[in-house]
DNA sequence: TCAAATACACTACCATGGTAATATGTCAAC
DNA sequence: GTTGACATATTACCATGGTAGTGTATTTGA
């Protein structure tokens, strides 16, 4: 199926006063996480560039930094795909996900300081929120804005860029999961019991639930492999 | 000072053959972590590619590579330069590799595969002879390829890279530390016993052998902000 | 002498054209 | 029907020109 035969609406959200190699990085990624971009599909600069009304060039850049995430596969002269879900690497950056946060984590609680403290119980406050209304992207947001607050609380914004980075091949698993009911607040209380843990200063305890919240991808990934073969290698 | 009056021999070695943006990635990096491009040079994507003889467009990507790396500064319309070393930014490339290598070993130990020991083994008596020998260049090699076997045996190879991203900020700072005498042995010794408490099947001791070898930076650090306070910041 | 305005040089960024390598489709030979 | 050769189309890659934005030097005004 060619590209343009599909509905790009948010494709072509492009600011021209701001850089654009980056913007198109956002926004392909972003088509490729939420599977409007399916595994294994053909991406061309050319089209690509046609489709955002851009040139090739920064769509170039773009998928060059995909390819370094592992989103997209690049064969020099054959052309650029959208990568398939391949489980070695969804569980290798589980791996380094794990090993950075937990150390985040034990950073945090290690310092037990009441102002990063009280962020992360506004985070608690809106996940609540969502999770009781049902709201899954909101969830999902304020998810990722609880991690996000761990790992720069305490000046660490690269290991936050590395995580992020690898966190894509994570996300692409995730959306699959159906989402069950009961799940969201099952997240909630993990990330209550980590904040707790935070604020009794006990690393320990802290790395240990957050390895545990981390490990829940194991479960999806599982039941993907039963329910949708085809996205895989 | 105009990076044309500086002799730049080892950057002329470009294979035409071959995609050329990760060479010429490959070639800026080596001369800014020996510093033979020294921080806060500028560098001008027209004037790496007068030297290279290449076009601006893959030493354009390169830089691109480079400040991901956090290697180099991009201010856009105004200037690319190497950064300086910033001392936050080492220590969170410390931290960051500390967290990935420390469970990588754990994972060895884990195994305990004796392939994975011999393999090991030999980097270990490849190591003797290069600190017996006085070869600075030898040993560093063969340390990277020491760490290389540790994350590449249990199959991380993602885990790798990231840390080898990373490692250029440490790398920048450790040519600087002058080869103290006994200091390659120190780290040898080091190494022997991370491999033996592997062998061992002893998780936790490897754990901690690791740690306390990646945190050596720590020291040089300390006398270098004394010595060479121009690089940084 | 000094401050504000202006011209200039330089930058990274994007657009676009050319090229070698690869995949694909067509057709002939067996 | 199958296989091999050839023509064509498509690809990522590199080269190069144009542009807006930014610092710096020079000039202009007092």
């Amino acid at each position: 199926m060619a590209l343009t035969d599909r509905q790009s609406t948010s494709l072509l959200a492009i600011d021209p006063k701001l850089p654009m190699a980056p913007q198109i990085y956002g926004n392909i990624r972003q088509s490729i996480l939420n599977l409007r971009l399916a595994p294994k599909q053909a991406l061309s600069e050319k089209e690509l560039a046609l489709m955002l009304g851009v040139s090739r060039t920064p769509v170039r850049e773009a998928l060059i930094k995909l390819a370094e995430d592992g989103l997209v596969d690049i064969f020099p002269q054959r052309g650029t795909f959208v990568a398939p879900i391949r489980v070695s690497e969804v569980l290798e950056a589980q791996f380094i996900r794990e090993a950075l946060e937990v150390s985040v984590v034990a950073r945090v609680a290690e310092l037990s300081d009441p102002a990063i403290s009280a962020r992360l119980r506004e985070s608690l406050a809106r996940q609540k929120r969502a999770a009781d209304n049902g709201d899954l992207d909101g969830f999902l947001a304020e998810d990722e804005n609880f991690h996000f607050i761990l790992s720069v609380s305490v000046n660490l914004t690269r290991a936050w860029k590395v995580i992020q980075n690898v966190k894509g091949q994570l996300d692409r698993v995730r959306v699959l999961s159906l989402p069950e009911p009961g799940h969201l607040t099952e997240l909630y209380e993990q990330h209550m019991a980590i904040v707790t843990a935070i604020e009794s200063g006990n690393a320990k305890v802290a790395k240990k639930h957050m390895a545990k919240h981390l490990q829940q991808v194991f479960r999806t990934i599982d039941s993907l492999l039963a329910k949708r073969p085809e996205i895989f290698d």
